[in-house]
DNA sequence: ATGTTAATTGGAACCGGTTTAATTAACAAA
DNA sequence: TTTGTTAATTAAACCGGTTCCAATTAACAT
C-alpha cells in the first residue's frame, strides 16, 4: 500500500504538496497534474487513521441500540446509514451493554465522532448526561433522557388519538387497549391520546378496557386479548400499542375461531414491516422509522460541523395507515 | 481529553513506560502503581486512531450487505456484532453500492481490517477477487463468488429436500414450487433438492408446477400462487423458496377464500421473523442466520490473527421447522 | 573493587497524514 | 541594481500512540 511519501517521491514534490492536492487547496496546475499521475500510478489511497489522528476526526458515527434486526431498529439503521454514506461518514453499530461506562469508550478513544443512542429503556441515563456534559455530540432517538440531550421523537399522543378516533368513526364505542409498559413515557402519551379521543366523542373511559402488555411483543398481545375477551362486556375493537401486540391479539382471536375485522377490529402501532405482511393486513399508526434515522443522522452531522449548537428536540408526526384489520376496507381491496 | 504524554508527566515516567503498562508488558510493580493512578486521575483513554496508526490495525470489521433491516440480514448483523464485541472489535455496516471501487475503499484506507460481504447477487465479483489477490481479509456470506474466497453458506439442497419430503409424507403428490431467480446458485440447489425428494418417492417431476418468482418478496409469491391455482390440475401443496413468497402465496389463497393448510399446504424457506409471526404460523426451512454471522465473524478474526490461512468454505445445516401452515399440526397447538 | 547479568526505563524514531512558518522564485517598482 | 510583493513550495513540527535500542541501576559472583 502506497503512502503519501511514496507519492511525493514519485511526483518529485514534498508530501505537503501532495496533501494540498488531496485537499483541493491552491496548487500550480502543472504540479497538480504530476501529483495526480503519481497517485494513479501507485493506486494511492490516503490512510484514514493517520488523517483522522491529525484532524482529530474519525468520520465515523456510533449507533447504540438494543438490536438491529427488530422491526423497529432495522429501518432506523437504514436511515442513518443512508445519510452518513452520502456525507462520507461510516456507521459503527453496537448493542447496548450492561456496563454503562462502555457507552463512553468509543467516544473517548476517538473511535467515533458522535453517538446516536436509540433505546426506549432508561439505560445509561447517567452515563449519557455525563457525556453530554463533556460536550460529546449525542443524539437520542425515542429515548427517555430528558430535555438536556438533543433528540428525535414521534408524536405518540396524536397517533393514538387518530387511531382511536378512526375506530370510533367506524361505530365502535367499546374500544379495548393493549398498552405498553405504563412506566414508559410513550405509553402514557398514547393512553392520553386514547382518552382524549373518547372524550371528544363523549364516550366514557373505562379502566377495565385497558390492559398492560409487559413488553411490546407478540405473546403479550395474545395474552391481554384473551383477558379482554373474558370481560363481562368485551370490547368490539382493540387498539394495541405495537404491531406485534396487535398481531398477537389477532392470533388469539383467530385461534378462538373469531374473525378479524368482522368480530373484532384491530389497530396496531408502528407500521413495521410485519403490518403489511400479515393477513389481514394491519391498520396501524405509522412511525416514520427510516425518517427518524435520517433526521438523527442529519442532526448529528450538523452538530459536528458546528451548524447546530443548541439542544433541540425534533418531533416527527405519525399518520394512520388504514388496511384491512379495522374493517374500514375490504380485504381483497387492501 | 488526556494523552499519554500527560499521563507520563503526571506519573513522572516516560511515555514508553506508560505504553508498557497499558499493554501489560513487564514493569516494576511500584511504577505500574504510579502510572495506574495517573491514568485514573486523568480519566485517560488511549486514542484508538493513534494506536491504530502505529499498529496498522483498526479493530473494526466492515460488513457490506444489501440491507440490514430485512428479515434475512438483521440476524446476521446481530451474530457478527456479538462476536466482534466480545473480542473488542467494532462493526461498520455499509450498504452495497453500485460503484464497485467503493468496496475497496474502506480496506485500502485502513478504516477496517477486513470485510464481510453478504449478498446473494453477484455484485462486485471482480472487485472482490481483486481485493482477495491483494491479500485483504474477506469472508463472503451466502455469496456467489466461487472457490477462491472464504465463505459461509447453508446447505440449500438438503433444506429443500427435507421440506419436499415432509410434504410428500403428509400425502401430497402434486407439490408446487415458487422458486427464486433461476440464475442464483441457491435456487438451483433448492430445485435439485426438490427433484431428488420427488424421485426418492417415485413421484414425477412436472415443469408446470415450478414457477419462478423474480425476487424473494411477497408480491412474487402472491402472483405465482395465482398462476399455480390456474393450472388445469393445481397442486395441493406449495413450497416457496422464501418465507415472504410463502406468505404472499397464502395472501393469494386467503383472498380467494381458500383455507391454509386445509385447501393448500404451504412451506417456506428461511425461518425469518415473520414465519412465527404470521397466522397460520409458517412451516419453513430454517436458515441459521445468526449463526452464519457468528461463524463469519469468527472466521474473520481467525484470519486476522493468522490462525487461519487457507481459504475455507463452511456449510451450515438447515432444519425443517414444522408449524401450522403445512397441516402437520393443528393451529391451536402451534 | 571489579566484572557480569538481568531487570527497568528513557530517548528517539516511526506510523502516515496536516499545517505553520520559512524559503525560493518570479516579477514589478524604485 | 536593489527592494518589495506575491505565488508556490518545502522543511519541520505535530497529532498520540508503539517499539527498538541504548543507558541506567541493582544484584550478584569473582
Amino acid at each position: 500500500m502506497a503512502t503519501i511519501n511514496e507519492v511525493a517521491k514519485l511526483a518529485g514534490v514534498s508530501k505537503a504538496t501532495v496533501s494540498r492536492v488531496l485537499n483541493k487547496r491552491p496548487v500550480n496546475e502543472e504540479t497538480r497534474r504530476k501529483v495526480m499521475n503519481a497517485i494513479r500510478e501507485l493506486n494511492y489511497q490516503p490512510n484514514a487513521q493517520a488523517r483522522g489522528l491529525s484532524l482529530r476526526q474519525a468520520r465515523i458515527i456510533g449507533l447504540i441500540a438494543p438490536d438491529f434486526q427488530g422491526v423497529f431498529y432495522g429501518p432506523v439503521v437504514m436511515g442513518i446509514e443512508q445519510v452518513l454514506q452520502r456525507n462520507d461518514f461510516n456507521l459503527i453499530v453496537s448493542r447496548v451493554q450492561s456496563k454503562e461506562y462502555q457507552l463512553a469508550k468509543m467516544l473517548k478513544e476517538k473511535k467515533v465522532d458522535g453517538l446516536i443512542i436509540a433505546t426506549p429503556r432508561r439505560i445509561g441515563e447517567k452515563a449519557i448526561l455525563a457525556l453530554k456534559k463533556d460536550n460529546f455530540p449525542i443524539v437520542v432517538i425515542d429515548g427517555n433522557v430528558g430535555e438536556q440531550v438533543s433528540s428525535v421523537e414521534i408524536n405518540s399522543y396524536l397517533g393514538a388519538f387518530q387511531a382511536t378516533e378512526h375506530l370510533i368513526k367506524l361505530g365502535h364505542t367499546r374500544i379495548g387497549v393493549i398498552s405498553g409498559p405504563s412506566s414508559y413515557k410513550e405509553s402514557q402519551e398514547r393512553l392520553l391520546g386514547y382518552k382524549d379521543a373518547l372524550q371528544k366523542y363523549n364516550l366514557p373511559f373505562e379502566q377495565e378496557l385497558v390492559s398492560e402488555g409487559g413488553d411490546y411483543l407478540l405473546a403479550s398481545g395474545e395474552r391481554e386479548m384473551a383477558g379482554l375477551l373474558a370481560l363481562p362486556s368485551p370490547p368490539t375493537a382493540v387498539f394495541a400499542f405495537s404491531d406485534l401486540m396487535a398481531i398477537g391479539a389477532i392470533h388469539c382471536l383467530l385461534k378462538k375461531g373469531l374473525s378479524v375485522p368482522k368480530d373484532m377490529a384491530v389497530v396496531g402501532f408502528d407500521d413495521s414491516f410485519v403490518a403489511q405482511t400479515f393477513y389481514p393486513p394491519l391498520t396501524t399508526v405509522r412511525q416514520p422509522m427510516l425518517e427518524m434515522g435520517v433526521v438523527a443522522a442529519r442532526k448529528m452531522l450538523a452538530m459536528l460541523s458546528g451548524e447546530e449548537t443548541e439542544v433541540t428536540h425534533v418531533v416527527l408526526q405519525t399518520s394512520l395507515v388504514v388496511r384491512a384489520s379495522c374493517g374500514a376496507v375490504h380485504q381483497h381491496q387492501a
